[in-house]
DNA sequence: GATTAATGTG
């Protein structure tokens, strides 16, 4: 019975442990360990009253005179309790205090099991019982207090540390320090730095560290140049790493590099992969390569090689990369890994990767609950290939445990992408009434719903609350701010805001330009394009930018203007103009500038030119030029069958389509697209062939705007039997959708299949479908 | 029994 219940104690199952106690006191005496357990069930429950019964019938036995372990056992009891008094009363009664460093046990372990919030109440109560902390709790008490986050509380510890005498105690100051930095306040970390008279390398650090972790790097390599000219202690590994994550520029991050081999540093594992990574933040993804190629291979670095690739926009690598690892004997992926991959595959739009990745997450026994980063990217991945339920579903039952910030500017980016914007500003409200933090990330994204839906008020509402939480300072703030008064009409309203900005930079003005061709103001883009070039050389999507609109006619103007600035040599431009002319129907224009000789063509172009025969209604020279491409060495990509797909369905060649279609999934291992599976279906209702269509759409786990194309098709073809089987199955996704009820109430009304009109009306119930029909005569 | 330490989400 013993051992039973220290076994429930231990498995969390408290209650039975304190109903089998009951049980066996009435039997006979208890073991002595069988009390510490029961204690701690009392403890945990929590519940006071078992505690109290406890305590007496330990007195009444005699333990407590005999056994100090049960009197410590009972002391945390009560500390954990929160009944102090009792705590310290227990304390002071104690016969037998051997062990009078009982409350630094608790420290030890409150904060061993990071319960950061008990370790400091422990400790304010040692102060107020003026119980003296050994320099270990002192630790503990100062790393709980970091990781709360709260300057008070840390004040209260370093105040009661210059009161007694623990000013020249190395360990302690050097988590000061740490303690400080990790909560941003890098002075108050300096000015305890400062005042060390001996200072070990730990000391200088954490310092470091401190203005690593905060981005400031000016500070880091001025302190590392101290720590060389003082000689003394020498910089190890931890100061490499902090330096290594502040490096911006190549040539620095050489210089050390070599420096590293040099001192024989280089083997360290650790040290490998910040090398590699920094090189990958430093735009060199070549270097970091040869790098990870040199150094072992660990999880983490495989991690690391995975997120480099995608933080560059390099999906499709990064998902290479990952699979790749898969096949390494020994190597399996953490919740790292999956947090990295699942933004690649969700910008490939690969839903049915997402959802096997979800379910690997699953039975490798990953706790997403206790993982808001990971459970956040799965709901993004979700939120990105159009499954908003799946989305919502984590969001609620999930991160609701403790949604950070991030998740919820997820959740609000879910609903602008999949265009249920009166969601987003529920989620956005429901934010501020929740006690997370907002961010930049949050006024950018909500910027985006209003501007998204036109909500200039809202918009303008949430423009003064920005104003309010000094968000309007920043640059990409500002810049989204003006992209939703563009959005909205308001150009005045962007005008303002853009004239008042004390910092501009190239997005800003792309963003004015943008805006002003879009809203057909011609003249005024003009000029701003103008006017930006007395600050920055136009890129890429400037001239995007300018292209907008109804702004074809103007096309071959501002491709005079390419050309004086000499951007005409730049292959993004090139390719920009040849879409340009390709969708003005200039396709010959577009011809001569993809074959120019000294047009330095990339996959993109190659990607573009294919669609621009193909929205020419010149499906045959997409399909030529697709092999060309082949020929020159590059390997089709996912936008390559997009584009390849649309022009054979644009062009009617249904035969070479579905070939392609065939050889995307056998060869090239591509899983289709949202576009890729609408074209099949497209050129498979050509056919008259929707039943196969329906087969295919089977096999892709019946994405809903699929279906939804393939409902359409089923309209155009009067093909009332797969429309039912498709127009079901959507109904049994989403009853609530107004466009699948009337998608197939109209079906059937082309078929004069009245009885079920009436019926699909009767379950929709509002009548909106008759109504929208021009049905009214049935509604009587 | 203790202080700095390589990879993750929007």
């Amino acid at each position: 019975m013993n051992l039973l219940i220290k076994s429930f104690c231990q498995s969390r199952r408290y209650l039975q442990s304190l109903f089998l106690y009951k049980k066996l006191l009435s039997i006979s005496k208890p073991e002595i360990s069988t009390f510490s357990s029961i204690l701690k069930s009392c403890s945990s429950l929590p519940s006071l009253d078992s505690g109290l019964v406890n305590h007496g019938y330990l007195i009444k036995c005699g333990v407590l005179d005999s056994c100090v372990d049960v009197g410590n056992d009972l002391v945390l009891m009560y500390l954990k309790l929160g009944e102090f008094r009792d705590a310290h009363k227990v304390f002071d009664e104690m016969p037998m205090r051997s062990n009078k460093d009982v409350f630094d046990h608790m420290i030890h372990d409150l904060g061993s099991n990071h319960a950061y919030n008990d370790v400091v109440i422990a400790f304010e109560n040692m102060v107020e019982f003026s119980i003296f902390p050994n320099v270990h709790s002192l630790c503990h008490v100062i790393k709980a207090c970091s990781n709360l986050n709260s300057i008070k509380k840390g004040n209260f510890v370093h105040d009661f540390i210059k009161q007694n005498g623990f000013e020249n105690h190395l360990l302690i100051m050097n988590s000061l320090i740490s303690m400080y930095a990790k909560m941003g306040r890098l002075d108050l970390a300096q000015n305890v730095f400062n005042n060390m008279i001996h200072k070990d390398i730990v000391s200088w650090n954490s310092l470091i560290t401190g203005f690593s972790q905060n981005h400031n790097s000016p500070k880091v390599f001025n302190l590392f140049k101290s720590l060389k000219q003082a000689k003394n202690p020498i910089p190890n590994v931890v100061t490499f790493l902090a330096l290594l994550s502040s490096v911006r520029e190549v040539t620095i991050g050489t210089t050390i590099h070599s420096h590293l081999i040099t001192i024989g540093l280089y083997s360290n594992l650790q040290l490998g992969t910040a090398i590699f990574n920094m090189y990958a933040k430093c735009e060199r993804l070549d270097y970091a390569l040869i790098v990870f190629e040199q150094i072992n291979k660990t999880l983490v670095s495989w991690n690391t090689l995975i997120s480099a690739y995608k933080q560059k926009g390099y999906a499709q690598e990064a998902v290479d990369i990952y699979e790749h690892m898969l096949m390494e004997p020994d190597m399996k992926p953490d919740s790292f890994s999956f947090a990295n991959v699942l933004p690649a595959y969700a910008s490939l739009g690969n839903l049915k990767r997402i959802k096997l990745i979800h379910s690997m997450i699953i039975k490798q026994g990953v706790n997403i609950d206790q993982d808001v980063v990971l459970c956040t990217s799965i709901l993004d991945a979700y939120g990105k290939c159009s499954d908003v339920k799946a989305a919502e579903f984590l969001f609620l039952f999930h991160c609701i445990q403790k949604p950070n910030t991030a998740s919820w500017n997820a959740m609000i980016s879910v609903y602008n992408s999949n265009n249920k914007i009166k969601n987003s500003m529920v989620v956005f409200q429901e934010m501020i009434c929740s006690k997370v933090l907002m961010d930049c990330i949050t006024m950018v994204t909500i910027f985006q719903s209003c501007g998204q839906m036109g909500l200039v008020k809202e918009g303008n509402m949430i423009h003064k609350f920005s104003l309010m939480k000094g968000f309007c300072s920043y640059l990409i703030v500002g810049n989204a701010l003006i992209d939703m008064y563009m959005r909205c009409g308001s150009i005045k309203s962007a005008e303002i805001f853009f004239d008042l900005m004390s910092l501009r930079n190239i997005v800003t003005w792309n963003t004015m330009i943008y805006g002003y061709m879009k809203g057909g103001c011609f003249s005024m883009g003009v000029r701003f394009f103008h006017h930006m070039q007395l600050e920055y050389k136009p890129d890429s999507v400037t001239i995007i930018s300018l292209l907008q609109g109804n702004s074809g006619s103007f096309l071959e103007m501002f491709h005079g203007y390419i050309l004086k600035l000499g951007l005409d040599f730049e292959t993004q431009i090139i390719n920009i103009l040849i879409d340009s002319y390709a969708k003005i129907g200039n396709v010959d224009k577009a011809q001569e500038l993809f074959e120019r000789n000294d047009f330095k063509r990339d996959q993109t172009s190659w990607n573009i030119m294919i669609a621009a025969y193909g929205m020419n209604g010149q499906g045959i020279e997409s399909c030529k030029l697709f092999t060309k491409m082949h020929e020159n060495g590059y390997r089709p990509d996912t936008i390559t069958f997009t584009s390849l797909l649309s022009a054979c369905s644009h062009s009617g060649l249904i035969e070479e389509g579905c070939k392609f279609f065939d050889l995307m999934v056998t060869k090239y291992k591509i899983q289709p697209s949202m576009e890729h599976l609408t074209c099949v279906i497209d050129m498979l209702g050509r056919a008259n062939s929707l039943k196969e269509a329906y087969d295919l759409m089977k096999n892709m786990n019946y994405q809903k705007p699929v279906l939804g194309a393939l409902l359409s098709a089923c309209r155009t073809n009067m093909n009332i039997e797969v429309g039912e089987l498709v127009g079901r199955k959507l109904l049994e996704m989403e009853s609530d959708s107004f466009e699948y009820h009337s998608l197939l109430s109209n079906l059937y009304s082309l078929n004069d299949k009245w009885d079920e009109v009436v019926e699909i009306r009767r379950v929709f119930g509002n009548g909106k479908v008759v109504k929208k029909l021009g049905l009214s005569s049935l509604n009587s």
